[in-house]
DNA sequence: TAGAACTGTGTATCACTTACACAAAATAGT
DNA sequence: ACTATTTTGTGTAAGTGATACACAGTTCTA
């Protein structure tokens, strides 16, 4: 019953060796990946069944069985393929901070573009190609910061989670928003008049004065109050790294 | 077709008036969630079903949806009654790191306790009683330590972020390892296994050299990797966090 | 050229969510 | 007390989705 560890990376990295025999496939698995992808990015993980894409592909569902074991696998490797493409730094690391922002900022753009891909489950550490590539593209400039071994591997995996927890909230948001028809603004002031009646200064002493400060008050910048959210947390991070690596030199 | 925020929230606080004509009730609410609760704990969410949680409570499929207008829902309470009861601190605070520590250690243990809430998807911020608590038991000491309005904000999310997110990485690990019956041990050396054979040094060169240092082989206490890996993103965050505030006051 | 291996298809099964209508139960207003 | 109204739990059924299995046609290997 269990699955085969081989096999899930064998389909990630296209390793199968392809059979002699037989008729030549009439589709790939990239191309299947690819329409998963297109099928998911206009309508979510939800619209994504095994039967929309071999429609959309003018196959019958079965077909598709042939080139992936099970849909989970399939959306594992769009998961993959999805994350590919990171941005690219070469030469000398000359400003590790602005490589890491923009390794933030690269992700946060991935995500807004693969929406679906937050609402798939994530239980198992980077292992593909496309995510490789980020492990990778933050590994360059935190590697040049001063740190090594498992605390590279740390920092990139809590960078990793966070920006995908904040990217989660963010465009789940946003996405009820769109359904709703409400604006960000008239989202956050929900979220704040809500706060404002359930956070009991009793229960909640911390979270009730934050609330009576308003600082869950609609910005100016609506669309931008996550995305800002992150940027914080980035940068105390990245404030944290310099430090230890500061105090490990000194 | 768009659902109604206030009806959610009145399922998370429970603050729907219970009408007076009809026969009463022989269900309430969070028994169903209980059961929903323990089902998941136990089998995981893809055990979960309507029918499954009806059986266990010895009622039809149906009647669960006097009290639960959607699985979706049930699942959001069930996120929001397994995330109760963070650690507690009272009094003054005198170590704000120690109690983000304790915090950061009761997060984990949640999700140990309960799997399946890494599993259902998040994407909202936290509104429910059991979310606003793990919130504002991270507020306490980070207000005291200097942190306020949005800063707040973001480096709670970004802990809730990062926690969740190795969890569920650590924690499906787990289970795979569980079901393959393989030690941690070995499946630790079979992701380095993977990752010597994959991580092409001329594509991945930070990741190859990290590999060949032997980044990724199997520690002596392999149960705890990840929840090391966890402890070093936060001290940086914390450290952050540390030097924000004082650059802020100096 | 025969046999083996593989492809795409058709059919079928099983599990799951949820809509709808009904009968029994409990209350409100007379 | 009596009746209309509201609400509960149930039975039935529709609709969707994943995927097992066997078959017929296709392309190699020997």
């Amino acid at each position: 019953m269990a699955e085969d560890p081989r096999k899930r990376i064998e389909l990630l990295w296209g390793a199968s060796g392809r059979p002699s025999r037989g008729p030549k496939p009439k589709l790939t698995l990239e191309e299947i990946v690819a329409t998963g992808i297109r099928v998911a990015d206009e309508e979510g993980l939800d619209a994504l069944s095994m039967q929309r894409v071999a429609k959309e592909l003018g196959f019958t569902t079965m077909s598709l069985y042939r080139y992936v074991p099970s849909k989970d696998r399939l959306v594992e490797v769009m998961l993959d393929r999805a994350a590919d493409g990171p941005p690219v730094f070469t030469g000398e690391v000359v400003d590790w901070r602005g490589e890491i922002e923009a390794w933030v900022r690269g992700l946060w753009a991935m995500y807004r573009l693969h929406p679906w891909a937050l609402e798939a489950r994530v239980s198992a550490p980077p292992i593909g190609p496309g995510q490789l590539a980020w492990f990778e593209a933050a590994l360059r400039p935190l590697t040049h910061a001063g740190l090594t071994g498992g605390e590279l591997i740390s920092t990139v995996m809590f960078l990793l989670g966070a920006v995908r927890e904040l990217a989660g909230i963010s465009f789940g948001l946003e996405q009820s928003r769109a359904r709703a028809g409400i604006s960000a603004a008239e989202s956050e002031a929900g979220y704040d008049a809500v706060l404002r009646e359930f956070a009991d200064p009793g229960r909640f002493p911390s979270l009730a004065k934050l609330v009576g400060e308003g600082a869950f008050a609609p910005s100016g910048l609506d669309d931008e109050a996550v995305d800002l959210d992150l940027d914080f947390g980035v940068q105390r991070v990245l404030d944290g790294v310099e430090a230890y690596v500061a105090a490990r030199r000194g």
